[in-house]
DNA sequence: TCGACAATATGCTTCATAACATCCTAATTT
DNA sequence: AAATTAGGATGTTATGAAGCATATTGTCGA
């Protein structure tokens, strides 16, 4: 199920950049730093499966995790990416339930683990660590509910638009307007909630729109006014 | 925008029955009932509306009140609806941010409004309650992206079948299984994410199929295995 | 380098559901 | 009781998007 194939850099292991344990004393970091463990999981590796129990949660520190749940017939909806800086696998720990999501590794990644007593013992012994965690679930919920607006009123095209906007946001891009997240069209369908067929058939008409431009998976921006109004934001 | 009609009871201002609160001290339960202030709000009223700031959580004592998003040209998409012994307006206070919902009381109600300087005392000098507060958040995200899945992969049909069993384990059923909570068919149309008319349509359906049984906005229900089938669970 | 498989692209058909237009019914007001 | 209004019901039509078939391109391993 984990596969770390090599050891991961000073850097990855370096949990000090994270906002979630700035508030942290000396003492509480350093048994973070003592109790977590750190490895490198290779593209496609699963990280945690749905209805697994989780032992703790990760920080990433490196890549890119998609983070999905399994639908009607095994189609899957992604929930969300998680990028270095963020955590993963914190809700179904916290809320003591098996987990309700796949995570999947989609750019080599490096990932810290944090035990489950770990997470307990800094929330007992720090308020402020607590504090930051209900701010951190309480945005995501706010995502969550946008999301769940959107789907349910907008059109497949408004939803494209939006999401290709998303993704701009969080995963900037290169010199040239160019996502650097690569996506197959069957992965943007299951963020979007829709076929695959829609996603290419919506992506060309972007494109003949001058909206965007593509190059296999690469995606490149020409006119984000126009993709803000096609997306009804 | 908000108007109190009636003093509340003296059960109606009781917040001892709150799993929340079942771990804080005497003091601390105290201060709670110090600083809180318990109203009545009627049928109808505002308790408060998206992009408002807002000063303070609130427990619900007594009543339903349905926390919706407006979305686009007026639209509203039902989030949830809060109950007796539920919380509300707690995501965009922990989160500060302004409040992404609206809420509406539909059956008359009772709540106790908490200042947000005793959420964060309460945060502070109480670590299990900071820990409680954590799994209600993380609870509520799981059954939005649960939400998310069935909204992105579900038919009309199935997602009404769907929130009809959702209601009935939320609100329950009298000894002839009518479900004790009225909605318009509107609401439900807004729950769903679909128009009005195709949930008229399907509650049709399912009453000439013997699953339900409609008088005026009264839902009984007569098949709940047959439901279950239909909502694809 | 070739074969094989996965991903992408595109046309055509089908179907679920939204949108529109009425009409009906029950509750509320005057 | 007449008048008004909100909610509910139903038929008709329009359309967005899914599903299927098929072609093309791209990618990886032997």
């Amino acid at each position: 199920m984990r596969s770390a194939i090599k050891r991961p850099s000073e850097a990855e292991s370096d949990l000090s950049g994270f906002q979630l344990f700035k508030k942290l004393t000396e003492d509480e970091f350093n048994r973070l730093n003592f109790e977590k463990t750190c490895s490198i999981y290779k593209k496609g590796t699963i990280i945690y499966r749905e209805g697994s129990r989780l032992t703790g949660f990760f920080c990433v520190t490196r890549g890119i995790i998609k983070i999905y749940k399994t639908g009607i017939d095994g189609k899957e909806q992604i929930i969300r990416f998680a990028k270095k800086g963020e955590i993963i696998a914190y809700r179904s720990l916290l809320s003591q339930e098996l987990a309700c999501t796949t995570a999947k590794v989609i750019d080599e990644a490096a990932l810290c683990h944090i035990p489950y007593q770990t997470l307990l013992y800094l929330i007992q012994s720090n308020w402020q660590f607590s504090h930051h965690m209900l701010q951190i679930a309480c945005r995501e919920l706010r995502e969550a509910n946008d999301y769940i607006t959107d789907i349910a009123q907008k059109t497949v095209r408004e939803r494209l638009a939006e999401v290709l906007l998303l993704l701009k946001e969080n995963f900037d891009l290169d010199n040239q307007n160019t996502l650097q997240i690569s996506l197959t069209r069957e992965e943007l369908a299951n963020m979007v909630g829709t076929a695959t067929e829609s996603v290419i058939r919506l992506l060309s008409e972007f494109k003949s729109d001058k909206i965007i431009e593509l190059q296999g998976r690469k995606i490149k921006f020409l006119d984000i006014a126009s993709l803000t109004r096609v997306a009804n934001l």
